[in-house]
DNA sequence: CCTTCTTGGATAACGGCACTATCCAAACAT
DNA sequence: ATGTTTGGATAGTGCCGTTATCCAAGAAGG
């Protein structure tokens, strides 16, 4: 497969191929000569994997690069080797630790954790980036004065922890640890829109079911 | 209070207040003079909500306009008030009738919502921004070639349901049309972003639990 | 009263990012 | 033979959130 055929197979334009290619997002191809390259279908793949990585995710090309490069080094184990994938993802700002809401949330976080019991999470909660996300919405959440209470929270958890659940199971239906950690990667990056989807699409029914359309 | 108090009480500056301003993301101060403006608790209020959309739920300025427009207009009725501020978020890119996934996807879609029974949902499948999102995250996903089950789908509407429950149960606890459109608008914009950290709070738990830290 | 600061308003500039366009000489493809 | 395609390099584009600069009118403090 030349170039050409790439771009009309993605629907991606050559130019933007040519882009990824510098960017480091797509392994270059088999060079057949100073001016020809033959590419497979394993590029027609990690390049539909970049394309919705961007588009539907919304990640920054530079993430990307960052995520592909955990997802294809071979020399990490097989935790690592998804957390680093899973743990270049976020794009959230980081937390003004001397900010009075961001520290509260912090203690509302790790008391959920308790109450939960996610040991292992716990004991993450300084380097993980979920864990600061989680910490930078509630403060902000409480900073506007919405006084949920800490057990709505711990129900949100046990339901995406079945999620969660369901999601490790299907990533283990793969047989390598690269297309594992590539199911975990796609799981993160596309189930989670459907997910958020999901959610308002409930609400609508929801809303509609207790007030109707008038 | 004045320009510069609500630069220093929101920790957002004052160049950035006036771009706020002129933009229409927050509407002008009670004008004393020509050149005074005395700004109310009100405006914090809003400012920090501009903020929390703007920096965790990363939405645009121009949807941000958008949104709040809807939430502040007293003419619309509480659905479609609620509807039209929550329609106006998303920023998925429009699906490629033409393409052979989408098609399938909108099926699927079709098929999940009779499989639960969202009669409403099922009725908008036309306008509905979240049906649409749905259907452009299922079309990519299948691309790459997972093949989920339409049964694992139906298992996280329902857990989605749940949570969507428990935020219009919040949300009724609200007085006015207003409030309860912010709270929904605060809901998507933060909450989403919370059950997400939690998703993935939950997946390295799960990880770790199965795999230890190895 | 005099000086320094702040105001709203207008306009321009900046920096980042995802592309897109252009030009090139070397090889194909027909 | 001739139009097309290749990788490589470089420059340009368009959008967007933000910041900077300048202004004259007014406020605040001594």
């Amino acid at each position: 497969m030349r170039l050409a055929e790439l771009s009309r197979r993605s629907g991606v334009s050559t130019a933007t191929i040519k882009y990824y290619l510098r960017e480091g997002l797509l392994p270059p191809g088999r060079q057949i000569n100073t001016t020809t390259a033959e590419y497979e279908e394993e590029h027609l793949r990690r390049l539909r994997l970049v394309r919705a990585m961007i588009q539907v995710g919304r990640l920054p090309v530079a993430t990307v690069r960052e995520v592909l490069g955990h997802v294809d080094d071979d020399s990490l184990g097989r935790t690592i080797r998804l957390g680093a994938a899973l743990w270049a993802l976020p794009q959230v700002p980081e937390p003004d630790e001397d900010d009075a809401y961001v520290r509260a949330a912090h203690r509302e976080v790790g008391a959920l954790l308790d109450t939960l019991g996610w040991e292992n999470a716990k004991s993450l909660t300084t380097i993980s980036p979920s864990y600061r996300s989680l910490v930078v919405a509630l403060a902000a959440f409480r900073r506007l004065g919405f006084d949920w209470d800490i057990e709505l929270l711990v129900r949100r958890a046990k339901l995406m922890h079945q999620a969660a659940i369901a999601d490790m199971d299907f990533m283990e239906t793969h047989r390598t640890d690269a297309e594992r950690a590539e199911a975990a990667v796609a799981s993160a990056v596309l189930v989670e829109p459907m997910l958020q989807a999901l959610h308002r699409l409930a609400q609508e029914e929801e809303s509609a079911r207790r007030y109707g359309f008038e």
